[in-house]
DNA sequence: GATGAATGAGTCTTCATTCAT
DNA sequence: CATGAATGAAGACTCATTCAT
C-alpha cells in the first residue's frame, strides 16, 4: 500500500509530453495530414480522447508543438551566446559562433530540424504563431545586425530584408547538411557555409 | 441539333487546362489536402469523373502541375537570357539580369510564386519530380557559377552548397517582396536584394 | 445485354426514398439522436456516403423528412375535401369530415402519426421548416374557421388562438387513440372526440 | 485550518441543487442530447465527477428534474385551490381559477414552462416517470370533471378522453401565450382561452 | 463527498476513386 | 471523352462514465 503510491506514480505532464513527442516524430515522418490523431495517441501510449483533453484540436497540437520546438531552439542558442566570454569584441567571430551553433543544433536534433524545414513556412501552422516564434528566434540576429551596422562592419541594407535573407540562407544550409550528412563534419564545408552568409552581410 | 455540336464544342484540352488552372488556384489558397477533387472539378466546370480521365490521381495532378509551372518559369527565364545581346561579357550584369528577371516573374505571377513557396519543399510533391524540376531551373545558375569561377570572379566553394544557398536566397527574396508588395517596385530594395545575393557569391 | 438494362434498371430516386423511409422508421423508433446515420444507410441498403450525397447533413435529412410527411398529410386531407360533394352547405358536417379524416389518416399511418407527435414541437426540426409545414397544413382549418365566423356558427375568438387550440386538441386526440388502439374503431369515442372539439369552436 | 472548514463550507445539497438548476437551463436551451454533463457541471461550478455522485446517470438526472418540476407545479396549483374560500360551490368559477392559475404559473416560470413543452411528450424521460408525474398533476382535473358530471354541468364523455383533451388544450394555450408574450396580459385573450376550454367540457 | 484526468466506443462527415450510362 | 451517383474506408472529435487521489 505504501509502496504502491511510489511505484505507480507517473510523473505528471508525462502524457502531454508523450503526445508532443509522438506528434513531432509522426508529423516529420508522414506530414501533418497523413498523421491521424489516433496514431499519435497510440504511439504515445494513451487513449485517443486524452489527446483532446490536452489539446483542443489537432491544429492546436501542431501550433503548440511548433512553439515549443522554436523556444527550445531559441533557448539553446541564447545559452550559447551567454556562455561565451566577452562577446561583442569581434563581431565576425560572434556571428560565426552563432551560425555554427545554430547548424550544430540542427545536426544534433535532426527530427526537430526537419520539423523546422517542413513547418516554418507551412500554412498548417497559424500565421500568428509562426511570426511570433520567428521573432523570438531571430531576435539575436537583429541585435547582431544593428550592432554591426553601427560599427560599420555590416552593410546598411534594410533590416527586414537582411533578416529574411539570413533566414533563407540558414534554412538552405541546414537542408544542405542534412541532405548530405557526411559533409556536416567537414570543417571546410562548414566554414564555407558561414563564409557565404557572412560575405552577404559584411561591408566590402 | 446540328448547330448544337458547333456551338457547344469546347476546344480540346480546354478541360484539362481548366482543371490545372483551378487546381493551381485552390492548392495555393487552401493547401493540397484541404482541396477536394470535387471542388477542383466544380471550379473548372467539369464533372468529378473528368478529372480522373486526365490525371491518374490527385497526386498525379499535383505533380503534373508542379512540373508545368516550373517549366513555364524556366522557359521564361531562358527567354530572358536569349533575348539579351552578347551575354557573358559582364558576368555581374548577367547575374543581375537573371536575378531581377526571376523576381519580376514571381511578382507578375503571384499565384504561381506562392505555389513555389508552398510546394518547392513540400513532401506532397514526389521527391523525384521535385528534384528534376529543380535541376531544370537551377541549370542556368550552375552554368553561371561555373563560368564565374573559371573567370575568378565567383568564389570557389562547392557548387552544390552554392546552389542550395542561391535557392534559399531566392525563396527568401520572393517571400519578402510578396509579403511587402509595396517594396517590389522600390529600386533600391530590389537592388539591395541583388547585392546581398551577389556579395555572397563573388570573390572579395 | 439488352435485357440487362431492363433487369438491372433501378427506379431513379429509389435510394433517396429508401433513405427517407429508413430514417422515418428509425427516428420514430429510437429518436433522432439515438439513430446513427450509419444505421439509416444500412437499413436503406446503401453506403453511408450515399446519405450525404442526397442530404447535406443528418439535420437536413430530418427537415426534408418532416416537410415530406407534412405535405403528404396535407395532400391527403385536401383530397378528402375535394372529393366530397357540395361542401360548404353544412359547416358542422364539413368540420366533422375533416376531423375524422385527419384522425383516420393518423390511425392508418401509425408511424407517420408518431413522427408528428414526436417532432411537431421538437427543436430538432428547424423552426422555419416547422412553421412553414404547420401553415400549409392548418390552412384548411383557417378557411373553415373564417367561413364559420362569417356565418355566425363559430365563436368569434382570435384566429391564431383558435388555431393553436385546434392543433392541441388534434394532437391530444391522435395520441389518445394510438395509446388506446382499441377505441379508435369505437364510433361513440370517435364521435365524442369530435364533439369536444366542435363544442369549443361553435357559438353557444 | 479551523476557519477554513467554516469559510469554505458550502450548505449541503447546494451542489445537487446547483446541478439541477444548471441542467434545467441547459436542457431547455440546447436540448437534452446537445447538453453535455461536463457543461452542466461547469455551469454549476462543480467538477464533472460530482454530477455522478448525486445522480446515477445523465438520464437519472433528467428524470429527477422532470419529477421535481412537475411536483413544484402541482404544489403551486394545489395551494391555489386550498387558499380559495368554499370551493365547489360554483364549478365553472373553480375551473376558471384553476385554468388561469395554471397559465399564470407557466408565464411566471418561463423556463420551467418550456421544459414542460419540450419534455412532457419526449421519449427521453422515462415513460413511467412521465405517467406518474402526469397523474399527480392531472388529479385536480379528474376530481373536477367527476364532480361536474355528477352535477350535470360537465359533458358525459369518457374521462380519459377528456383528460387527454384538457392536457392538449393546456399545452396549446401555454405555447400560444409564450410564443406571443404580449397577449399573456390581455384579459380578453386570457378569457378566450378559458372559454374555448370550458365550452368543450360543459354540457350544452 | 469532491475532484478532474483519463478512457475508448461511437458519431457525423469527408473524399478520392470507380463505373454504368 | 464525359458524366455524376455511388461507394466505404478513414478521420477528427465528443462525451458519459470511472477512479485514484
Amino acid at each position: 500500500m505504501i509502496s504502491k503510491t511510489v511505484v505507480n506514480k507517473v510523473p505528471k505532464k508525462d502524457k502531454k509530453q508523450a503526445l508532443l513527442d509522438s506528434a513531432l516524430a509522426l508529423f516529420v515522418d508522414q506530414g501533418f495530414h497523413a498523421t491521424s490523431t489516433a496514431s499519435i495517441a497510440k504511439k504515445a501510449g494513451v487513449a485517443t480522447g486524452t489527446l483532446f483533453h490536452h489539446f483542443a484540436s489537432k491544429d492546436a497540437l501542431l501550433n503548440h508543438l511548433f512553439m515549443a520546438v522554436k523556444l527550445e531552439f531559441a533557448e539553446d542558442i541564447s545559452q550559447g551566446i551567454l556562455t561565451r566570454g566577452q562577446t561583442g569584441k569581434d563581431l565576425k567571430s560572434d556571428a560565426e559562433h552563432l551560425w555554427q551553433h545554430a547548424i550544430d543544433w540542427a545536426l544534433q536534433n535532426p527530427i526537430k530540424q526537419r520539423f523546422f524545414l517542413q513547418y516554418s513556412m507551412s500554412s498548417e501552422v497559424d500565421a500568428t504563431i509562426r511570426e511570433q516564434a520567428m521573432n523570438s528566434v531571430l531576435h539575436f540576429v537583429v541585435v547582431l545586425i544593428e550592432k554591426g551596422q553601427q560599427q560599420g562592419i555590416i552593410a546598411d541594407f534594410p533590416i527586414p530584408l537582411m533578416l529574411a535573407n539570413c533566414h533563407g540562407q540558414y534554412l538552405a544550409a541546414i537542408r544542405y547538411f542534412t541532405d548530405h550528412p557526411q559533409w556536416g563534419d567537414d570543417v571546410s564545408q562548414r566554414q564555407a557555409s558561414f563564409e557565404l552568409f557572412w560575405r552577404s552581410m559584411k561591408v566590402d
